[in-house]
This record gives structure tokens, C-alpha cells and sequence, in this order.
DNA sequence: GCAAGGTC
């Protein structure tokens, strides 16, 4: 029997069913799904198909490590690793599937985690069966549709053990940074138990990015300026025009061309332009794109991700976990199209599409291997979908893929200039003319905005003339889409873990709010790793993993050269956070006190604190002003309590964020009898009778 | 109780 070893059980059930067509038998092991066919590519010989659920090891330290107070942190650099099974009844499934068998083939996805995942799989194959290593072969595809498939089982390869090797390298040097910047910044700290400070190669340079960010616009000095409005009259209706000199640094100045504009009472068009532009329709969707995409609709990163993969799971769109922006040329774009034109909104677009003798989709600038861009590969029915936000989503996904086959669309843009009183105008502003892949796609489409068809000499009255009372804005803070680009433009993280990355950092308590802003907390992090251990705050050590990674994958490095470099290179920062422990803990525990602060005492004016009793070991939030002053309240004593910079409209006490792991994050005031907790009281109260 | 990478 050959042993089809796919990343996952979707992956397993498809090839089973391309290459064993209807005789496919679902048979279990420990509740893992296994697919028996015969290929009939292969003179029927007998297959079964396992899907793994991604990694199925996990990387950890001995156990002599795990007393993070007994255990100096400098020592976990050089402590041995180990690789312990974590999806545990998959291994035994595999294993005794790999008894069974006399030939294994690796088709996990063709990318390095997937070459690492083949690597991990076929050594707990070759421990339940030491024959098996004796024939291993290995099967690429792109996509999994019946040709590439087919392709790839027809065109067997080795496996690469330097390119699962580039990937071990990755997982060892993440764990031993992680583990021993984590501990140490934890322990100088005290911040020990489910508190613990947490440091990584990801997350801290993306933790980074949203401080710096803040850091600016602190910093930023609003500038005043001032805008010259005029509302005409003219025989094409009322408009409005603005001053060209758009921004007037000098009030004086504004003020001057608003009198001049004023005295005139009336003016005439000096200019008249109309320029057209052609606007390409967009790339395929990879992962990236897709959550820039549903992030702009209003929704969270992680719940992005979340829906996507409920409809890829339901059998909606292909699969979710993309870095390609080029469809493969083994992708039946027609047959796409045939499946949506059964959709009601959807399907007069696609079948204009059919209808044509060529299709030309747009192709994006990234083109990998990994997976196929995604796209819709069903329509649901009524009742399919959960809730609006998935029929959105889906629609999304579908539109976006008619938008890449769509024709150009073309905006007309159009401007008056004017003189009144001598004083310049302009109206601005654009259209579009041809909406092209636009009517398939209006997501990102702006609106028309019209401008008065007037020719050149027309006259204009004067209506009123104005002044807007402006300042120069900081650069705005990141929304989660916005970042999960930058992430990606700087190399951090990859297709399916960034959204959880950020999660994290929301999790830990580094980061609040939408768009983000950095806690203190998360700020002195960055200043305490900057000043010390730069190198894991920052891309550049992820960019300098890639080049290795590259390295180790053609054979010019190995993994352990790679490894013990970033144990020398850890050996030094280390040196350098030792030496300055005091300094550097000073500064974290004082962002940690500042986000203490959870507003101002009601009855006081001074600083309301999270405090912990002594006594009774709970929490409440007390003024600072006691003994002089006794306000406190009580506190939820589960989760993360953080100050969300505001006060209750009904009570005026601080309004406060609570966020319990697996829970829904709620807000509350910090008064206990304020009117609008009535509500919760009475269904509490309800609620307890019933018990 | 550490990371980041898969997948559910």
C-alpha cells in the first residue's frame, strides 16, 4: 500500500478523489480520517490518504528547564532541544497507517514550513516502520485541481532535507530568542505566572512599528493653517470652490483673499480641464490583500481570517493561506465562472464573462508556489451561511474575482479654476466614465463628484465667501489591515500567522484599541530592547534569517553553522541586558505603573490606580490621594484591566476595559451602582434564582 | 507559564 501523507485533511480528501474518482473509502484511525482508494493512474495499486493538522511536533526544552526561577535564562542559548509529538492522535494514526504501508509520499504544501511538516511526518512514519525509508518520494503541486495533481503524482521527487532543515533552523532560533529574552525580561521584571513579558523575532519589531508610530505623533507640533471657501452661484447651479492657495500659513493672508473674494460679488471661469485616466482592475487576492480588504469593511484582522476559513472549510472559496497573486495556469478560470453564474447577483457577471473568446485575468507582483490566489468555488444557498458577515466576505472573495477579469475602468477628472476679485479658485474633482471592472467591484470606488459644466469666460455670483480654521494632523495610527501590510512589506511573520501575531500583542497587553495604540507598557518594551538587544526589535533579523534560511535550502550553509551564530550573536545581547538589568527594568515597570492609571477620581481630581490588597491578595481601583481622600471600587479579578481614556456619560466615573482570555472583551464603568448596569443586575439577580 | 509556524 502507498501512504499519501497531505498538511491537511482537505488536502487529503481532494486527492483522494482526484486520484481514486468515486471508489473512495473513508475509513478512521483515533478519529482521524483516512481515504482508501486505488489508483487507477497506477495500475490500481492500493492508496491511502492521511491528512496531518499542520506541524504534528512541537519544539521544546527538556524539563530540567521549566522552572523559570531556578533556571538562569542565559542557560537556555546553548540547552539542548527536543521535538515532542503535539497532535498526538495524529501521530498514532500515522504511524500505524505507516505499518501498513511500503511506500510513502510526502504531498504536503509546496512550500518550506510544508517541506519542514513532510520532514517531521516521515520520521514517525519511519519509527512505526524503518522499511519505509528505503522508499520516499515527494509530490509538489500548486493547486489542487485535477491536473496539477495529477501532474505532481506523475512526476515524483525527493524530498529536500536542506530546505526542512532552513525551516528547523527558523524554529530553533525562534524558540531559543523567544524563551530566553522572555524569561529574563520577565524575571528582571517580577512579572512572573500568566503575566510574563513576552519578546520574540515577530512580535517585538512588529510591536515596534506601532511605537514608532506613536512616538511621532507625539512629537508632531500641530501647525495652524487656513482654507478660503466661496459658494457661487452660476447657471448651472450653486457650488463650491476653494481658494487655491490651499493651505494659507498667515491668517493676515486669508484673511485678505477672503475680503477681496467677498467685495467682488461675483468673478468668472478662467479654466476649464478635463483629463481621462485608466484604472487597472486589481491583482488576485492573496492573504494580504484579502485582509486589507475586509479590514476596510470594518472588520478585526483575526475575525477576517476566522470567516475566511469557515467558507473555505464550507466549500465556498479555495483556500485561504495564499502569498500567490497569479492564478495557475492549471486553474479552469471557465469552470469558476460557470459555478457563479448560478449565483442570483453574481451570475449575469459571470456569464458575460463566458461569453467572451478570451479571458485575460491580472496578474499581481507576487507569484509562488504555495497555493493558488483565492477565489470562489461555490455559491452558498439561503441557508448556508451563518450570518451577514460571511455573506459578505463571500462576496467579497467572488466580486474580486470577476474584478480580475474585468475590463479597465476610466475616470474623468475635471477642474474649474475661477478669479474672483482677482483671487484664484478651484473646483476639482472626478468621475467615472467607464465603470468597467468597477461595476463588479465597487469596494473601493469613490464617489462621483460632479463639477459645474461650465465654459471658459462663464460668469459667477458670489453667495458667501468663508474661512476654515484648520491644524496639520499627526500621521494617523495603524489599522490592523494596514499593518498586516506593513508586516508583510517588512518581512514579519507569514500568510497565516500575522492576524495571530497581532493578536497576541493585543492578548499581552502591548498594544488597545482600533486603530492601534501602543500601552505604556508596550512602549518601555520597545525602549528597553532598543537601548539593549536592538537586533530583536527590528526586521533586519528576520531579513538576515531569510538570506540563511536561503542558505541552508541550497547547500552553501548548514543548519548548525546557521543556529550557533544566533547563539553568539543572543550571547551578546544577553551580556548587554545583564549588564543593564536595573536600568532596564526601572523603565518597564514604570510603563506598567502608568497603565495603572485608569483616570481621575470623581471626587479629588488625582489619579485613580489599580491596586493590589495586601490583605485579601484582590484587586480594586483606589485614589492616590488616600488616606485624604477614600474612593475605591471594586474590580472584575479576572483578566486584563485596561484605562479606556474616558468617563461613563451616565455616572462620570472612568470607563475601563476588561479582557479575559477567550472571552469577548467588555467595557464598563468603574461606579457599581451606576443606571446603566441595572440591566445586568436584574439578569443576574434572574439568573441566580433560577439556580 | 517562553516563539513562530502550521491547522481546527
Amino acid at each position: 500500500m502507498k501512504l499519501i501523507v497531505t498538511e491537511k485533511d482537505t488536502a487529503a480528501k481532494k486527492i483522494a478523489s482526484i486520484l481514486g474518482g468515486n471508489d473512495v473509502e473513508k475509513d478512521s484511525f483515533y478519529k482521524v480520517p483516512i481515504y482508501r482508494f486505488k489508483n487507477s493512474l497506477d495500475g490500481d495499486e492500493e492508496c491511502a490518504c492521511i491528512g496531518l493538522k499542520g506541524h504534528i511536533l512541537q519544539l521544546e526544552y527538556p524539563e530540567e528547564y521549566s522552572d523559570w526561577r531556578k533556571v538562569e535564562p542565559r542557560a537556555l542559548i546553548d540547552a539542548e532541544l527536543i521535538k515532542a509529538p503535539s497532535a498526538k492522535a495524529v501521530v498514532r494514526a500515522l504511524k500505524k497507517m505507516a505499518g501498513e504501508a511500503d511506500q510513502i509520499i510526502i504531498a504536503t504544501d509546496f512550500d518550506r514550513e510544508g517541506e519542514l511538516i513532510g520532514v517531521e511526518a516521515l520520521k514517525q512514519a519511519i519509527e512505526a516502520n524503518p522499511d519505509l525509508e528505503k522508499d520516499v518520494l515527494r509530490a509538489r503541486y500548486s493547486a489542487l485541481t485535477k491536473d496539477e495533481v495529477t501532474r505532481a503524482f506523475s512526476e515524483l521527487s525527493d524530498l529536500s532535507y536542506p530546505l526542512a532543515y532552513a525551516g528547523e533552523a527558523r524554529q530553533d532560533i525562534d524558540l531559543i530568542w523567544g524563551a530566553t529574552l522572555t524569561r529574563f525580561m520577565s524575571l528582571a521584571t517580577s512579572r512572573l505566572g500568566n503575566q510574563f513579558l513576552s519578546v520574540g523575532r515577530v512580535q517585538s519589531p512588529t510591536l515596534a512599528l506601532i511605537v514608532e508610530r506613536e512616538l511621532e505623533r507625539r512629537a508632531f507640533k500641530p501647525e495652524p493653517y487656513w482654507q478660503v471657501f466661496a459658494d457661487l452661484d452660476s447657471s448651472e447651479g450653486a457650488f463650491r470652490a476653494r481658494h487655491k492657495t490651499n493651505r494659507f500659513k498667515v491668517l493676515k493672508e486669508a484673511d485678505a483673499a477672503l475680503e477681496k473674494a467677498k467685495a467682488a460679488g461675483s468673478g468668472r471661469v478662467t479654466g476649464v480641464k478635463s483629463t481621462r485616466k485608466k484604472i487597472k482592475p486589481p491583482a488576485p487576492f492573496n492573504t494580504t490583500a484579502y485582509t486589507k480588504a475586509a479590514t476596510s469593511m470594518g472588520l478585526t484582522a483575526a475575525r477576517a481570517i476566522r470567516l475566511a476559513e469557515d467558507l473555505y472549510l464550507g466549500g465556498f472559496i479555495s483556500y485561504p493561506r495564499t502569498d500567490n497573486t497569479v492564478y495557475p495556469k492549471s486553474l479552469d478560470l471557465r469552470e469558476i465562472l460557470t459555478e457563479l453564474s448560478g449565483s442570483s447577483e453574481l451570475g449575469a457577471a459571470a456569464k458575460q464573462l463566458l461569453a467572451r473568446d478570451q479571458l485575460t485575468p491580472t496578474r499581481g507582483k507576487k507569484q509562488t508556489t504555495d497555493h493558488p490566489p483565492i477565489y470562489p468555488v461555490g455559491v452558498p444557498g439561503p441557508g448556508d451561511l451563518r450570518d451577514d458577515a460571511h455573506w459578505k466576505v463571500w462576496f467579497l472573495v467572488a466580486r474580486r474575482f470577476l474584478a480580475t477579469l474585468g475590463d479597465e475602468a476610466v475616470s474623468e477628472s475635471n477642474r474649474l479654476d475661477l478669479s474672483i476679485g482677482d483671487e484664484p479658485f478651484v473646483v476639482s474633482g472626478s468621475r467615472i466614465v467607464e465603470e468597467g471592472w468597477l461595476a463588479w467591484y465597487p469596494y473601493s470606488r469613490s464617489k462621483d463628484d460632479e463639477v459645474p459644466r461650465l465654459e471658459e469666460g462663464a460668469e459667477v455670483s458670489v453667495v458667501d465667501v468663508h474661512r476654515e480654521d484648520k491644524e496639520t494632523q499627526p500621521p494617523g495610527r495603524y489599522g490592523q489591515g494596514r499593518l498586516i501590510e506593513l508586516m508583510e512589506q517588512n518581512g514579519l511573520g507569514t500568510k497565516a500567522t500575522r492576524h495571530s501575531i497581532i493578536q497576541n500583542l493585543y492578548d499581552r497587553g502591548y498594544i488597545r484599541n482600533t486603530p492601534i495604540e501602543p500601552t505604556e507598557t508596550g512602549i518601555a518594551m520597545i525602549r528597553a530592547l532598543n537601548d539593549y538587544a536592538s537586533l530583536i526589535a527590528k526586521p533586519e533579523m528576520t531579513a538576515e534569517l531569510e538570506k540563511e534560511m536561503s542558505s541552508i535550502a541550497d547547500g552553501d550553509m548548514t543548519k548548525q553553522q546557521v543556529v550557533d551564530r544566533s547563539r553568539e550573536l543572543l550571547h551578546s545581547a544577553y551580556e548587554s541586558l545583564e549588564d543593564n538589568k536595573e536600568a532596564l527594568a526601572d523603565v518597564i515597570v514604570k510603563g506598567i505603573q502608568e497603565d495603572k492609571v485608569m483616570g481621575a477620581c470623581p471626587n479629588c481630581g488625582k489619579q485613580l490606580r489599580v491596586i493590589r490588597s495586601k490583605k485579601t491578595k484582590k484587586r480594586f481601583v483606589g485614589c492616590e490621594g488616600y488616606p485624604d481622600c477614600s474612593t475605591t471600587y471594586p474590580l472584575p479579578q479576572r483578566g486584563m484591566v485596561m484605562s479606556m481614556g474616558k468617563q461613563c456619560p451616565e455616572c462620570d466615573t472612568p470607563m475601563v476595559k476588561v479582557i479575559v482570555p477567550r472571552r469577548r472583551p467588555w467595557r464598563l464603568c468603574l461606579d457599581p451602582d451606576c443606571p446603566t448596569k441595572e440591566e445586568y443586575k436584574k439578569k443576574k439577580a434572574s439568573k441566580r434564582k433560577a439556580s
